[in-house]
DNA sequence: GCCGTTTTCGGCCCGACTGTTTTCAGTCG
């Protein structure tokens, strides 16, 4: 899989380009390039063999015949030939904030900027604050930048800063009465699972008073910038937060703009044109009459005003979602209500720190119609993983609790470790009398791709798994997942009706959502788990394994565990192929 | 360089903020 590969190559085309001041539209159209190799499921290196890399949208005849000549080659002609024009550093630089192609340029030519502690030196000794159109206030906006760098968190995973983004809104709605509505925006709200910057927006009609109380409140570390409507600030635990105030009935307009994604708004934004119409932050207007607010108040009418069914913000990618609306296709997206039961939990019989009973009661709080705990096999020795006569000893457990919940139905159930050699850690008859087996890979994880997926097809074709756990074993902001050849992973899963499932764990949300497209497409049937460690898990993590399923379209229909406790049954007990 | 429910050519989002300027360039989202 050589995505990542190529899209890094586009893109640092783009920033050559850029750095040369050539055309932004030819600039975009590189990146936006770049981004959709990257997040397509298929190695881009086999639809080059096979003639169809011009299938994905934004890739035409141009960027086509560069992908294949990168594949072929490992260059780019076109980077090679303006290489050397373009000083090495002024590529680096450009990755710090506040340093664009101009900036990145002028340091590198002018001043012979090589590295960071280069940067540093010119702005300490003030040749920086010399150069035209610069000064004192940019060089130490600089200096507070590189000192940024070295503190600064790279993205961070969604179910930290959602909890973060929820903390500020809790102390901002207490800190300030001039707050009417509140809600998290940008990434957060279309759930993406890591966060740049937390992005909060508030309506009120005093947005003064909401500034001066966002400054004030005692996580913020550092106020990056304040104006009337926009505030950035960096917290005590380093995450940038950017505030933005505008007026109640201007709240939907600005909920759409400011939940984005870019892309997303560029097509809306092309839409109103050709009806006539401008759509900015404030609201849709005539194209030649700023005054005349069209729709604003809710984000319903701002969709509604040019003509497109509103969009769930999951789904606000610009990959192809709003031809699908316009067309009247959108899939009625899976809602946490629809999950009925969690089929991949832990107690500390393994590596959890709730006993069993605390586990089933957070179930049944939380109003399920079916749990399954479902703890290490003894493989996984670091987890305390559990012998066949422990794992049975648990399920005697379970039964036992069964009578004391009438309401919900107790599955017993193991995370069966898929050995380096492809076996599975339990007997087949241990298996079989499980009401549930969930088999995953936990060693071994810098295998090659073949290896990998040879356990995955393994654990597939035996006839008492019923669910891969996070197949690709990612860990955000730690590793990346291993490779796995995933078009063989689903036609597989969808061949011998076996379910993979989307984990909500704070760092795995693994299927990620372009892997959990691809699964919907074939017809592979979803599960989503807490894989709660905890018993306030349960309640706590389910979010984010919808939030994830949602991105990736998918419906009720296409989850496992939405389905009653007899239609579960059933399917558990289907005969494999 | 790419795209098309008005287009195969003519567009391509647009406003906020900052600093350094007296009208705007650069950066960001």
């Amino acid at each position: 899989m050589k995505n990542r590969e190529v899209a890094s190559a586009l893109n640092e085309l783009a920033d050559t380009m850029e750095l040369l001041g050539e055309d932004r539209y030819r600039v975009a159209n590189y990146r936006d390039a770049a981004t959709r190799v990257e997040h397509h499921h298929e190695p881009i290196e086999v639809m080059a063999d096979e003639g169809r890399v011009e299938q994905l949208h934004g890739i035409g005849k141009s960027i086509g015949a560069k992908i294949v000549e990168y594949l072929n080659t490992g260059k780019l002609a076109a980077i090679e030939e303006r290489r050397p024009r373009v000083p090495e550093a002024a590529l680096r630089l450009m990755k710090i904030p506040g340093i664009g192609p101009k900036r990145a340029m002028q340091f590198a030519q002018e001043l012979n900027v090589q590295t960071v502690a280069d940067l540093q030196s010119a702005l300490d000794s003030g040749q920086i604050a010399a150069l035209p159109r610069l000064g004192e206030k940019v060089a130490a906006a600089l200096r507070q930048e590189l000192q940024r760098l070295e503190t600064r968190s790279q993205r961070l995973p969604l179910a930290i800063a959602l909890p973060a983004a929820e903390e500020v809104i809790r102390q901002l709605r207490q800190a300030c009465p001039a707050v009417k509505s509140i809600l998290p925006a940008g990434s957060i709200r279309r759930w993406k699972d890591t966060i740049g910057d937390i992005d909060i927006l508030v309506a009120s009609t005093q947005p003064e008073e909401v500034m001066r109380a966002f400054g004030s409140l005692s996580l913020v570390k550092q106020v990056l910038g304040a104006g009337d409507t926009r505030s950035s600030i960096v917290t005590v635990s380093d995450v940038q937060i950017d505030l933005r105030v505008v007026a109640p009935e201007s709240f939907g307009a600005a909920m759409q703009y400011f939940t984005g994604s870019k892309e997303h708004n560029v097509k809306l934004r092309a839409i109103a044109i050709r009806k006539g119409l401008k759509l900015n932050e404030y609201g849709v207007f005539p194209a030649d009459d700023d005054q005349k607010n069209l729709a604003s108040r809710s984000e319903e009418e701002v969709y509604a005003a040019i003509g497109v069914p509103w969009i769930p913000p999951e789904l606000r990618e610009g990959a192809g979602e709003v031809e699908l609306a316009r067309a009247g296709k959108l899939p009625r997206l899976v809602e946490l209500y629809d999950v009925k039961g969690d089929l991949h939990t832990h107690t500390r019989l393994t590596d959890g720190s709730s006993t069993v009973a605390e586990m089933v009661h957070a179930g049944s709080e939380r109003g399920y119609a079916y749990l399954a705990i479902t703890d290490h096999s003894q493989a996984l020795g670091i987890t305390g993983g559990l012998t066949e006569d422990e794992l049975r000893a648990e399920h005697e457990q379970l039964r036992a609790l069964q009578a004391s919940y009438p309401d919900m139905r107790l599955l017993c159930g193991v995370e069966v470790d898929i050995h380096i050699d492809e076996r599975l850690d339990c007997s087949d008859a241990f298996l079989e009398s499980c009401d549930i087996v969930v088999a995953s890979i936990h060693s071994a994880m810098q295998k090659p791709s073949a290896v990998q997926t040879g356990r995955l097809l393994a654990a597939i074709n035996n006839p008492h798994v019923d669910v891969i756990a996070h197949p690709t074993g990612r860990l955000l902001g730690k590793r990346p997942g291993y490779e796995i050849d995933l078009v063989a992973v689903l036609d597989a899963l969808a061949r011998t009706g076996t379910a993979i499932e989307v984990s909500g764990q704070p760092e795995r949300l693994d299927l990620d959502a372009d892997a959990v497209r691809a699964a919907v497409e074939r017809g592979v049937m979803l599960v989503l788990d807490t894989d709660a460690h905890a018993h306030d898990q349960i309640a706590g993590l389910m979010r984010y394994a919808v939030g994830t399923a949602r991105r990736g379209g998918a419906t009720a229909e296409s989850v496992l565990n939405t389905r009653d406790y007899d239609a579960l049954r059933r399917w558990l007990e289907r005969p494999k192929s």
